[in-house]
DNA sequence: AGATCAGGAGTTCAGAGAGG
DNA sequence: CCTCTCTGAACTCCTGATCT
């Protein structure tokens, strides 16, 4: 179960803000922590009997203990409050990321710091550029690169020897989608259609990034659109996680900061060949009070999140910079 | 180690049918 | 005819697996 884990990394890395030490922490709730029923602390004293977790209970522990004796953080205070935020995502685009709140005051996202920053749908991010959650009810492939879908649908079912599906990619039932794909099986694609989804590739990149670069009206549009993918919001916070190798605590600036701090000089999008569609993304950014720029880049990949031809493809934002080259993403200290 | 592919889970949407 | 409720599909988020 993914959410059990995700249960004990936060709930943990609050027992490590308030309890010396992790034994005691489980054996009785401390009082300071709030909005964790008691289903789930039953549930994280039982995983915590086991030794499956041990790590990520030590890791996360960790954390808490030291966001508690940061100089950026608690500075040696014991906080008073701590709020779970729980399992549910407020609806908004603009959302503070935040899975703990410490003292009313101190949001901490304990999100193991991954390299995929989110994974919207393509006209969200290319045409609305992340503003706004409406959802779009269209094929992004059929969108931008329609004649190469259709070829590619055409070699496609002509390979699996199913002249009986649909003449038209759009339209293809659910349950006809599920069938290509399973024909068509995972991993390499059949040499005859490798050409046409190379086809399709390049012109969902091509057509992506001219689209992306043409919703980008203003320099202002640019910045907002940065802080969006590395969510950069109203309000500073801390990201207490781990990279594979080790823990990485992050201060990350509000958009008040950052202005202050940064001036965006560029921001650019470009087509760039993979074996799926991909458009790279790079921005440049110059500190106020420095003359070297810093460029912080990524790509996006467009994709089936669920197989080929099985419902609409989305985008997945990569960052490629390390986290804390990224201006505005600060070590906590 | 990075690139690519896969899939579970939670949330939201939208259409059908029920009830006023 | 309008509103409410239910339900399956759609969408997003996140993480894991596999290939090169």
């Amino acid at each position: 179960m993914p959410g059990e884990l995700t249960e004990i990394t936060e709930v943990a890395t609050a027992l490590g803000m308030l309890c010396p030490d992790l034994a005691s922490a489980v054996a009785r709730a401390p009082a300071e922590l709030h909005n964790v029923p008691g289903t789930i602390w039953n549930r994280i004293v039982d995983a915590h009997a086991q030794s499956k977790y041990a790590a990520s209970f030590a890791s996360a522990f960790d954390n808490g203990r030291a966001f508690r004796s940061a100089v950026d953080g608690l500075r040696g205070r014991r906080p008073r409050l701590v709020e779970w935020k729980g399992p549910h995502r407020p609806p908004g685009d603009d959302v503070i990321p935040a899975d703990l709140r410490i003292d009313h005051v101190y949001l901490v996202s304990c999100k193991y710091l991954s390299r995929v920053l989110l994974n919207p749908g393509p006209t969200r991010l290319f045409e609305r550029l992340l503003v706004g959650d409406e959802r779009s009810p269209e094929n992004w492939f059929a969108r931008t690169a329609p004649d190469e879908f259709q070829a590619f649908y055409v070699a496609a079912a002509t390979a699996v020897g199913r002249p009986d599906l649909p003449a038209d990619v759009g339209l293809l039932t659910r349950p006809q989608q599920r069938q290509l794909k399973e024909a068509l099986g995972a991993r390499s694609l059949p040499a005859e259609l490798r050409a046409p989804w190379q086809a399709l590739c390049a012109e969902v990149s091509r057509r992506s990034a001219a689209t992306w670069d043409a919703a980008m009206a203003s320099p202002r549009d640019r910045l907002r659109l940065l802080w969006r993918m590395l969510r950069i919001t109203t309000a500073t916070y801390f990201v207490l996680g781990t990279d594979a190798t080790a823990h990485l605590r992050l201060r990350v600036d509000s958009a008040w900061d950052w202005m202050q701090a940064y001036e965006l000089r560029s921001l650019e999008v470009a087509p760039r060949p993979a074996g799926q569609p991909e458009v790279a993304w790079q921005a440049v950014v110059r500190p106020r009070a420095s003359l070297f720029d810093i460029e912080v880049s990524g790509h996006v990949e467009i994709r089936w999140s669920h197989g080929r031809f099985f419902g609409f493809p989305e985008a997945k934002v990569y960052l490629d910079t390390p986290h804390v080259d990224v201006p505005g993403f600060h070590v906590l200290r």
